[in-house]
DNA sequence: GTCAAAATTGACTTTTACGTAAATGCCGTG
DNA sequence: CACGGCATTTACGTAAAAGTCAATTTTGAC
């Protein structure tokens, strides 16, 4: 396991801009340490940045991609704390349940259009 | 079922606004007809705006929702339009499949973190 | 130390997906 | 016919999530 990584390393592995780093870390995804100025990147980092991508392509917000890595750090020690997140964490679930439920019948409908256009080309005589 | 449905009764069942249904119209996405000026929605475009919903939820732009739409019509008469909507399809599915393999993952780690909650409620003696 | 390549910051711009406001049309009711 | 309520159009506004650009710095190789 490497130390650290480069920000254009990371950007090349993960095919994002420099920009868009230093924007997650704005945001306070990311707390890359530093070395002078320069942002070094360790392998937690990258995990946070893999988890952060998995967010979008899912069409999760900066904010609720905040919520969840939040989520994935350390439980917090007071009851209360420990309680309400395990809500939160509940309330996610739900979310993504919901998300599996859409991707499912997306699919299935995305099947029928192919299955039509396959019968529309034997009809044509193609032979497929 | 049901004839035609108004702007409102709409907006009320899928608890989006006037503009939000104006919007995709504007974007070809649905096309009401007109009693004068007034939209009256008919079934399928009652089930488009489901289908453009559920492609909102998913993460999806109106771009990439406006192809998918496209896909769920009548498949072209024409044996090349043909071949490339399959092949759009299927691009479409290796999508969804990547969204539901970033879903699977999200669920575990959120798994994960919930039951690390519960273990830390445990051991401060805390009955679940 | 020098010099190019890489990294930094900050400011400004862009795109997407609507929100909001203003002015007005249409229509059924009393 | 005046009114309330819903609908319409036009136009401008905005938040999120970066992209782009310019002007420095820093770093790494020699």
């Amino acid at each position: 396991m490497r130390e650290y990584y480069s920000i254009t390393e990371l950007t090349r592995e993960f095919d994002i801009s420099t920009r868009t780093l230093r924007f997650y870390e704005d945001e306070g995804l990311i707390h890359p340490v530093r070395r002078g100025r320069t942002r070094l990147f360790r392998p937690s980092d990258r995990h946070l940045i893999r988890q952060i991508l998995r967010g979008k392509r899912l069409g999760f917000s900066i904010n609720e991609i905040r919520e969840i890595v939040q989520m994935y750090r350390e439980p917090p020690g007071e009851v209360g704390q420990l309680k309400l997140m395990i809500k939160r964490i509940e309330e996610k679930r739900e979310d993504l349940r919901q998300k599996r439920r859409d991707l499912e019948e997306t699919l299935s409908e995305l099947d029928h259009a192919e299955e039509a256009c396959v019968e529309r080309l034997a009809e044509l005589g193609v032979n497929t």
